[in-house]
DNA sequence: TTGTCTCCCGACGGGAGACAA
DNA sequence: TTGTCTCCCGTCGGGAGACAA
C-alpha cells in the first residue's frame, strides 16, 4: 500500500495538502496521475488545461496579452498584424503540464495544429473529451499566519486537515511523531517532522518547515507538496532576451506561420499569469456564442476568492464592443462591458 | 572633492574595485560617466557597447545565435527564413546600457534603423566615431579564494589594490578603520568596514562583505561595486514566455519588417551570454575585408584569460565555409576554420 | 604578503510549553 | 482549537590573531 499525499503552500499565502491511498497501480501511471492532480491543485481550481486532441480556439489577442503580463511591458501602438485572423480552430495536438524552475509557476507548454476548415459553422460536430480518469486524493490549503512563517517553530496544521490528509500518529505514544517524506513537482524531496504537542496538543510540521518556507517550493515520493501564490503578487522579472516588440511578431508571425502552412506550432499557457485563458474548446466557445449576450442580461462568474476557494459573483452586461476593431474586425475576444 | 571607487566581483570569480578623483563636474554626466565605467568593467575588457549615431551591420545570424544561449533552446531544423539578407546595414539611433535586475548581467538594449542604401560598396565613407571622453577610475579585480567567501572573516585586499584603489586610511591609529559606502548598476548601496589588522596587518573589507556575497551583487554612491561573472557558468534559466520557435520567428519578422519598412527596431546585445558581437561596425567589417583570409594565414585573436586579464593566442586559418550556405548564402557570419 | 585555521563570543533561530483569543 | 509570546539552549558565523605558504 502507498500513501500520497500534497501539499501546496503560498506565502500570501495558500497552503494545500493532499492525501489518499491506493494499491500499486503501474506506478509511472500513478505518478503521472499524481503530478497532474498536484499540478491542478497549484494552477487552482478554475483552471483547466487543454486536452490533447481537442477541438480548441487559439486566439492570438489573449496570447500576446498574456505575453504583456509576462514580461510587463506592453509593445507600442504602430504594430502590424498582417493578415490573421482574431481566432484560429486548432486540434492540440500534445499538452505537457510544466513548473517554472525558480518561481514555482505552473503552466502548460501546449502544441497546436491549425486545422483545413477554420469555417466554425462547417465544422463535423463531436463529443466533448470524456473526463480523465482521476485519483482520489486529499489535499488542504491553508493560509498562512505569522506564527507560521516566523523563524520560532513551524507550521500548525489544522486539526482536520490533519485528521484528513496526514498520515494517522502513532496516539499511545507521549509524543507522537512521524516523518514526512515529500515531493514537490520538480521532483524534490522535502522531509517534515510531524509532530502532536503543546498544551494544549496541536499538529505541527517542524524541522524542515523553515527550509521550505524560505526556499518556496515542494514535493515528495509519497507525499506531495507544491506552491500555489496568491493570484496578485506577480514576481515575475523576467530575462531581457528579445524586445517586446519582437515577441509580440514572434507570436503573430508563429500563428500566421502555422496557419497558412498548416503546420504545428507550440504555446505556454500560464494561468496564474493572466487568468483568461486563450485556448478555447471548440464546443465551449459554440455553447457560449448560443447565448444571446444583450445589454442588460445577469450573468454568473467564477472568481479565485479569500483562501483560494472558489467564488463566484453574478453581474449585468451594460454594453458589447470590440477591443480593438481595427487590428482586430469582429474578434469575439473581450467584447463584454459588464457590471457587478 | 569626490572619491569614486568600483568594485565588481565574481563568484567564481573576478573582483574590481576603482576609485578615482575628480573635482565637482555636472553630477548628472557624472552618474553618467561612472555607471558606464563600472558597465564596461562587469562587461570585460573584450567588449565593445554600439556608438549612438555609428554605422553598423546586424546579424539576424549572431542575434538568434544569442537568443539560443539565452534560451538553451535551438529550435527544430525546418525554419523559413523568408527572403532576409544575412545582413543589415543600419544606423544605431540609441544605446541603453543596463543590467539584469537578479543575474547582474551587463547587457546594452540598443535601437536600429535600416539605412535606405544597403549595398556596402556604394555607401558613403565615414570616418570612425571619436572615442568617448572617459573619467579617469583605478579599479581591481580578484579571483575570490574560500577564505574570501567562506562565513568566516571578509574579503583580504591585496596590498596593491588597497594602496591603489581604496581611500586612504589614518595609519596613525592602532587599528585603522573607515567605512566605504558603495553602490552598484541597480543603484544599491552596499556599505563594508574596511580594516587594517591582523598578525601581520593586511587590508579587509569585513561587516557587509558577507551579505554581499550572498547578494552577489553591490555598488555605492561614491565607490561602484559590480559583479563580473565567470564568462561560462551560465547560471541563465530563463522563463517559457514564448518558445524558441516564436522567439526565431520574432527576430526574423522584427528584422524583415524593419527592412522592409526602414522603420527602427530594438535588440539586447549581451556580452557575457554570448562573446561574439552581432552588431558589428561598418568601418570595421569593411577593413577586415579588406585582409585576404586565406588558408595557411596566421592570426591574433584576444580571449578573456585567468583572472579576467586579456590574453592573446594566435592561430591558423584551415578552412572557409560558410555556417549555413541554404539558409544565409554568401553570409560573413562565422566562416572561418581554425587551429590554434 | 596573503591564505587558512582556530578560538571566542554574541546573535539568531529551532523547539518547547504558557496563555489567550 | 489554534495563534502568539517567551524562554531555553545549541549552532552558526563575524571577528580576532596564530601560523604557514
Amino acid at each position: 500500500m502507498t500513501s500520497y499525499s500534497k501539499i501546496a503552500m503560498n506565502k500570501r499565502g495558500q497552503f494545500i495538502n493532499n492525501n489518499t491511498r491506493d494499491r500499486g497501480e503501474g506506478q509511472n501511471e500513478a505518478e503521472q496521475a499524481l503530478f497532474r492532480e498536484l499540478w491542478e491543485a497549484c494552477a487552482g481550481p478554475l483552471v483547466t488545461a487543454p486536452r490533447e486532441g481537442e477541438l480548441v480556439f487559439y486566439f492570438p489577442q489573449g496570447h500576446i496579452e498574456q505575453v504583456e503580463a509576462s514580461t510587463n511591458q506592453v509593445p507600442n501602438e504602430n504594430m502590424p498584424v498582417y493578415d490573421l485572423r482574431s481566432k484560429i480552430l486548432c486540434r492540440v495536438m500534445n499538452v505537457v503540464l510544466k513548473v517554472e524552475p525558480y518561481t514555482d509557476e505552473v503552466f502548460a507548454q501546449v502544441t497546436l495544429v491549425p486545422e483545413p476548415i477554420q469555417d466554425e459553422n462547417k465544422v463535423e460536430k463531436e463529443p466533448p473529451l470524456a473526463p480523465l480518469p482521476r485519483i482520489h486524493v486529499r489535499s488542504f490549503y491553508k493560509t498562512l499566519t505569522a506564527s507560521d512563517t516566523s523563524t520560532h517553530g513551524g507550521l500548525s496544521v489544522l486539526k482536520r486537515h490533519a485528521d484528513e490528509c496526514l498520515p494517522p500518529l502513532d496516539m499511545t505514544k507521549d509524543v507522537p511523531t512521524q516523518e514526512l517524506v515529500t515531493k514537490d513537482l520538480h521532483g524534490n524531496e522535502w522531509r517534515f517532522k510531524h509532530i502532536y504537542r503543546g498544551e494544549p496538543r496541536r499538529h505541527l510540521l517542524q524541522s524542515g518547515w523553515s527550509v521550505f518556507v524560505t526556499s518556496k517550493r515542494c514535493e515528495n515520493g509519497e507525499l506531495r507538496v507544491g506552491v500555489r501564490r496568491a493570484m496578485r503578487q506577480q514576481v515575475n522579472v523576467p530575462l531581457s532576451i528579445i524586445s517586446s516588440h519582437s515577441m509580440y511578431l514572434g507570436v503573430l508571425a508563429t500563428a500566421w506561420h502555422a496557419a497558412s502552412t498548416r503546420t504545428m506550432f507550440t504555446v505556454y499557457y500560464k494561468p496564474r499569469t493572466s487568468p483568461v485563458g486563450f485556448i478555447v474548446p471548440y464546443y465551449q466557445y459554440m455553447e457560449s456564442l448560443k447565448i444571446n449576450y444583450t445589454n442588460g442580461i445577469r450573468f454568473k462568474m467564477r472568481f479565485e476568492g479569500e483562501e483560494a476557494r472558489e467564488q463566484r459573483f453574478t453581474g449585468t452586461i451594460v454594453g458589447i464592443e470590440d477591443v480593438d476593431p481595427k487590428k482586430w474586425p469582429d474578434s469575439k475576444w473581450r467584447n463584454l462591458k459588464v457590471v457587478l
